[in-house]
Parts: C-alpha cells; sequence; structure tokens
DNA sequence: TGCTTGACCGACG
DNA sequence: ACGTCGGCCAAGC
C-alpha cells in the first residue's frame, strides 16, 4: 500500500468525526485499518496541506490532552476551535467519556 | 545505509 | 500522579 493511500485512509477517517466529537489517534489509526499504529494517524496529520480543511482539531490524544505543548500557537488554536464547537476543557483535559465519537451502536455517551 | 525523531499508546512500577 | 519501556513506522538527515 502506498503512503498517499495509507494518508488518505486517515484522512477519511478524520472527516468522519462531527462536530463538537473528539477522536484519539491510536483510534484514528485503528479505524482506517491500522491498529497499533497511532504514530501513524500523528503523522498522517503532520503532512496535511493546510488547504485540506481537515478538522484536525478533532484528534487528540488518549489521555484525553492536546498533543502539542501547552503554550504554543498550535495548541492555541487546537484549543480555541474545539472550545468553539463547545468541546469543554478541565484542567488542560477533555473528557473521553463525554466527548469522544463513537460509531453508533457502541458504548453510551454518559453526561 | 543507518540512526534519530516524533501531533502516539499501553503496561508496569 | 509521575517516569520508563517496548512497540510502531514514516521522515529526515
Amino acid at each position: 500500500m502506498s503512503r498517499n493511500e495509507t494518508y488518505a485512509r486517515i484522512w477519511a477517517v478524520v472527516r468522519r468525526i462531527p462536530r463538537g466529537r473528539v477522536a484519539t489517534y491510536g483510534q484514528v489509526a485503528h479505524e482506517a485499518g491500522f491498529p497499533r499504529q497511532a504514530r501513524l494517524a500523528g503523522y498522517a496529520l503532520h503532512q496535511t496541506p493546510p488547504r485540506m480543511k481537515l478538522p484536525w482539531q478533532r484528534v487528540i490524544n488518549a489521555q484525553g490532552r492536546i498533543s502539542f505543548p501547552e503554550g504554543t500557537e498550535h495548541y492555541d488554536e487546537q484549543r480555541r476551535l474545539l472550545e468553539e464547537e463547545g468541546v469543554l476543557f478541565l484542567n488542560g483535559r477533555i473528557n473521553l467519556a463525554r466527548y469522544q465519537w463513537r460509531r453508533s451502536g457502541e458504548a453510551p455517551v454518559l453526561d
């Protein structure tokens, strides 16, 4: 499988994440068909051309945190975009139980 | 070619 | 709540 094909599959998954929800790198990789390759998802996003207008901000790490160091432009931008769509941060952390995107039929979303 | 790095993760102490 | 380690694998030098 070519590199572009691999990235295309990852991008396709990211595009499916609804507004106001988030997914982890590992989850995105897994659903794209690459289990245990979280880094691949991160790398694909890193390589995303800005003009693609992908909802990249909806991908966060498994700890419920933004993967950029706090205080960087990237961090601020991602956090702003997420808060704009209603995602709440508590101590720099997103509650995955509440905001993680799940395909219908899986795990309940609690309040 | 080989080595290091990284928008990662899960397990373990 | 830390820190460490091994697994992953594409990029970049």
